[in-house]
DNA sequence: AACCAGGACGTGA
DNA sequence: TCACGTCATGGT
C-alpha cells in the first residue's frame, strides 16, 4: 500500500466518513452533512447549489457560506433563476458573508449562463477553466462534489499536509499535486464508483484533520500522521 | 492586532 | 513563467 493511501485510511478510521457535500436542505442531518450516503447531489437543483458554494467558498470558511447560502434560502432564491431575477444589489447583500461579494456575484451569474447551456449534461472541466472566476480548485470541487466525477479536489490543505511529509515539493504547482494523488489512489482502488468515493472523503478527511493541525504555524506538530512516516 | 479561511485574476518584471 | 497586489467578510 503507497503512503497516500495509508493516510487516507488513518483519516478515515480516526475521523469516519465525512458525507460531503453539505446542503441547505439536506433531510438527512441538521447540518446538511450526509455521511455514508452517497447519492447526493439528488437533483439539478443540488448540483446547482454544490457548484454555488464551490464558487462561495473561494479562500472563505464554509461556515460564511452556509450563510449566503440560507440568506438565499429564506429569500427562496436558493435556485439559479430565481438568482437571476433577483436584484444584483440584493445578490450581492445576500451573499456578502462570504465575502468578495462584488467578484463572486459575477462570477456567479455568468456560471449560471453557463449552467443552463448545460441541459443536464456534465460540463468538461475544460469548460469550467474557460469560464471568469472558475480555476482548477473551484472546477474540481464542481466535478468531483456536484456531479460525482473523478477528479481530485486540491486546497491549500492538500499542499501543506503532503509537502509537510515530503510526499510533494513544496511549491508545487496544482496538476503535479492532483495527478500525485490520484496516481497513487488509483493503485488501490480500481472500480469508478469507489474512485469517486475515496475522493470526496478524502478531501474532506484533508481538511477536517488540516484544520486541527495545518493551521496556524509551526504546521503539523501533534499530526499523528508522523507514525507512518516512521514504519517507512 | 495580525493572520488565515475548503482561490482566482491582473499586472509587471 | 512567477511573484505580488487585489478582492472583503468573519473568526481567532
Amino acid at each position: 500500500m503507497n503512503t497516500t493511501f495509508k493516510i487516507y485510511n488513518h483519516l478515515y478510521k480516526k475521523y469516519g466518513p465525512q458525507g460531503w457535500w453539505p446542503l441547505i436542505d439536506c433531510s438527512s442531518q441538521e447540518n446538511g452533512y450526509h455521511p455514508n450516503d452517497y447519492s447526493f447531489p439528488k437533483n439539478t437543483q443540488q448540483i446547482f447549489e454544490v457548484c454555488l458554494g464551490s464558487i462561495l467558498t473561494q479562500n472563505t470558511t464554509f461556515t460564511s457560506v452556509t450563510k449566503s447560502l440560507q440568506n438565499l434560502y429564506h429569500e427562496n432564491a436558493l435556485d439559479s433563476q430565481k438568482i437571476r431575477d433577483l436584484p444584483i444589489k440584493k445578490f450581492k447583500i445576500l451573499i456578502k458573508p462570504s465575502g468578495y461579494f462584488n467578484q463572486k456575484a459575477e462570477y456567479i451569474l455568468n456560471f449560471i449562463d453557463f449552467f443552463h447551456t448545460l441541459k443536464n449534461r456534465i460540463p468538461l472541466r475544460s469548460e469550467l477553466l474557460d469560464l471568469r472566476g472558475i480555476g482548477p480548485e473551484t472546477a474540481d470541487s464542481i466535478l468531483l462534489f456536484a456531479y460525482n466525477q473523478a477528479e481530485f479536489k486540491v486546497d491549500a490543505y492538500t499542499n501543506r499536509l503532503f509537502s509537510h511529509y515530503g510526499l510533494i515539493d513544496k511549491n508545487a504547482k496544482y496538476d503535479e499535486i492532483k495527478n500525485f494523488i490520484e496516481t497513487q489512489i488509483k493503485e488501490e482502488i480500481q472500480d469508478k464508483q469507489t474512485l469517486v468515493h475515496v475522493y470526496q472523503e478524502f478531501h474532506a478527511l484533508i481538511v477536517a484533520h488540516s484544520k486541527k493541525f495545518y493551521s496556524k504555524k509551526p504546521y503539523g506538530v501533534g499530526c499523528f500522521l508522523v507514525d507512518i512516516q516512521n514504519h517507512l
